[in-house]
DNA sequence: TATTGAAATAACCATATGGCTATATTGGAA
DNA sequence: TTCCAATATAGCCATATGGTTATTTCAATA
């Protein structure tokens, strides 16, 4: 019916425009490359702990990333099938590598454990 | 450089933002079966002229779609290229084919030429 | 239990967004 | 040229967004 396919094209709508943020994008090809916790994230964005938060919520309720506890900390994972199933491949990501390094040489790449 | 990535990963994102809205992404749905033209477009979202011709104005400047006037009438067409340049594959679109079957019953769906 | 540290939530603010109406602008036909 | 139809642009408004600081929640530890 009409409002089924509505319901879908919105759906979708949703979850591409989650991914319609240059900090979520870069979070995702974080993520793409291991999993983060919020306090790793916070210094290498430079923005505060409730704003990555926030974005990490965002990206949870379109269900583009899964959380799971490990003690005091949350780490977050990528769902890729997710990726897979709204069309999206994570291979076009622009390369993060070359920032890494950069984030590495400032030290603003902490590990939580 | 730092700052170049950073542009990738900002300009890919006001791609997905473009892409991350019901209506234009109807529009891309219905662009992937046969050009059109703003006219047409308007009865079938029910929203005004204007908005339809924001919307196109929205997807031509992140280059998903071209435009080519003929008369008085200017027809878009989805770029492809620019959608298998970001990752995203127009297969994956939901079907729109029912709701096209259900503007057709309503004679909406008007032709320009 | 009391404290500490990580993450989430609340409340706020400036800007962006998506709709509208009114008004250009543009091209074809009288 | 004059008029009309199709688009685009301008300007307005209500809501969404992405940041902030302050506060709460939750788990580990002293």
């Amino acid at each position: 019916m009409t409002m089924t396919m509505t319901m879908e094209f919105s759906k979708l709508a949703d979850v591409l425009k989650a991914l319609g943020d240059p900090t979520r994008l870069k979070i995702v090809a974080l993520l793409n490359m291991r999993d983060c916790c919020v306090c790793e994230l916070v210094p290498i964005f430079g923005i505060s702990q409730p704003s990555i938060s926030k974005h990490m919520s965002r990206l949870k309720n379109v269900d583009l990333v899964t959380e799971k506890r490990r003690g005091q900390w949350v780490f977050y994972s990528l769902n890729r099938q997710q990726f897979e199933d709204i069309g999206y491949s994570l291979q076009r990501l622009p390369d993060f590598s070359s920032e890494f390094d950069e984030l590495e040489k400032q030290g603003l790449l902490v590990t939580c454990e």
